[in-house]
DNA sequence: TTTAGCACTCAAAGAAACCGAGTGCTAACA
DNA sequence: TGTTAGCACTCGGTTTCTTTGAGTGCTAAA
């Protein structure tokens, strides 16, 4: 529906302002070598996508910025593909191929390098707790009543608490107590955890334990607190730098946002597989009306382990943020699919 | 060596700036019901007060501020101290009461009660693991060569690690193995198993495991990793409430520190007991030329086991801020013994 | 259809004027 | 001798006015 020229007017506009981040005139974009028309002929085409809803005006007589629409028509349709540079995918190798490194500080460092690279802030959420499964569970006894409880998956993953057991237990109960979940329970999915206290360890335990229902009572205490899946950011502070955020009661806000974990792992965690763009309002979030988030998943053995999130102003560099976040993602679901399948 | 009249200026200029974050008038002073001075007794006092380094101005005809030294002197010897109030107490209670909290979450919510009460920002140095010795080690096998080392420490505290071992381990030497450990290291501090690995543990697997020397280059890895402490934030973001800090790039290198777990900790980590006021330049790092740190200690069974800390401009509420820190300090201390004796 | 020309707009930066909170000093007072 | 009233002075902050220049929209010519 845009002519080719009027696309190519709002690219050269968007490229321009993501750029120097201020209003964009028609004489500059006239002067660009891949435009050949006089600046008179640039402000009527202006005029016409500001009509169209593409373009906004500061004030009456500013240069144009682009549109929350305009921007979207951008990553849609317009944006150059950028490539990795060799740098980039250097210092990404670099971070992934640590092979001592265990899950948690890839994931991590993952984090790291991409806000480091974009100068954006990074968000990475951690690989989903809810559809792993339950390989071992174990009770070391602190006291007598107290015992820390330590839940390992099937990904190598560790989870620990501690318990408050109603009465004193002895170390041969607590064994046998801990054999039969090992027993039952082995291979089940988190999720299903307390599901399966109740149709597959009731009956069991009813036989072999003394008041097993105040134990079964505990673990489904301990089985309950799992979907509280880890949050790493890195460069939470990147957004004071764009000139737009540098004033502190807009900056607050966003930045409160970032102490709690359950509100951002909602906001960033995409269920769609792929790389997903919300710009400024799609966001269906006031704080975040001038941001742009991206999110990526990674996955392993296809499937779905987490999301790689950036947030950035809606003034973004498009191209550049979205090939390196494909890149990264790429190579993170590639490395964690090698560990599993060994 | 301050005249009584002077003390009672200084206070009140100190009280004043505290409250208003402007710069104190003579006239104000004079307003006060416990100063029954003119204006221009008042002047010709700060006017000393200022020579003597106590009171600065921010300009030839402006009010005075307090000094560096100016602040030193009200803490250490004006500062009338205030009593908790009901209702902090209260919330104080609230968090620490909870009997079904895990250790590492009463630190956690210690922090968050903490920053919520006082509007600064408050870091809670976990529990010392330094301190603290190996009640079990545990090895969970996830593949041929992979496993995940679980330590549990005599306070309930739990790390955990990936491991590779560089050759595939039977079920049942991974079990030998982690009966050696357990047997030999049981109660050694943590920063010591290194050492006891060589000691301890080197000789009796020589006799009992294959290419033990392999297996304990893997374990002393393990333990190297184990001096991070953990640091809990709250309130990252109540600095930018601050009206001295809300220029973008003075808050910036503030916010970045909050980024590095090891600075911090570092920075806040208290070696004696008790609580200690870092007042500007006090604190030696030039980012915190404008704040004030308060750290106190919480320990259990007089063994020293953290350290609470607050972070605010040095325009602080003093009075409040210690008699909250300490109020804290002693009631968290309390806990921690009351459980650990159990 | 494109472009040159020109009047117009408006934010931003600077300059001038003013205001007022506050000081320092002097002289009078208790 | 210590305290206070009075007054000139200082200087940051605010307001108002001016200037500047990048940019537009419109018109008319190429």
């Amino acid at each position: 529906m845009l002519t080719e020229r009027q696309m190519l007017i709002l690219k050269a506009i968007v490229d321009d302002y993501v750029t120097n981040a201020e209003p964009v005139g028609s004489r500059s974009i006239s002067k660009r070598s891949n435009v050949s028309y006089s600046p008179a002929t640039i402000r009527n085409e202006m005029s016409d996508l500001e009509e169209l809803g593409f373009l906004e005006k500061t004030h009456s007589s500013s240069g144009r910025i682009p549109s929350q629409k305009g921007y979207r028509h951008y990553v849609d349709h317009l944006l150059s593909p950028s490539l990795v540079t060799k740098k980039e995918a250097e210092n990404i190798q670099e971070v992934l191929e640590d092979r001592f490194a265990e899950l948690e500080e890839v994931v991590k460092q993952s984090a790291k390098v991409l806000s480091d690279l974009t100068s954006y802030t990074s968000i990475v959420l951690g690989p989903e707790v809810f559809e792993s499964t339950l390989k071992q569970i174990q009770l070391i006894p602190i006291s007598d009543n107290q015992a820390v409880a330590i839940i390992v998956t099937d990904t190598g993953h560790v989870e620990n608490q501690t318990v408050y057991f109603p009465h004193k237990l002895s170390s041969e109960e607590l064994e046998k107590v801990v054999k039969i979940l090992n027993d039952r329970l082995y291979g089940v999915p988190l999720y299903k955890l307390q599901q399966a206290l109740r149709t597959e360890v009731a009956n069991v335990m009813k036989k072999y334990v003394d008041r097993y229902d105040q134990i079964l009572e505990v673990f489904k205490e301990i089985f309950r607190h799992h979907h509280n899946d880890k949050v790493y950011y890195s460069g939470k502070t990147n957004i004071l730098s764009q000139p737009e955020f540098n004033d502190v009661d807009r900056v607050r806000d966003i930045l409160n946002i970032f102490e709690e974990d359950e509100l951002v792992s909602k906001l960033f965690r995409s269920e769609e597989k792929g790389l997903k763009i919300r710009i400024g309002e799609e966001n269906r979030f006031a704080p975040f009306d001038d941001c742009t988030v991206i999110t990526a998943t990674y996955s392993a053995d296809g499937k779905q382990l987490g999301t790689v999130g950036i947030l950035g102003p809606t003034r973004m560099e498009y191209p550049r943020v979205i090939s390196l976040m494909d890149y990264l993602t790429r190579d993170l679901s590639r490395l964690l699919s090698n560990r599993y399948s060994k």
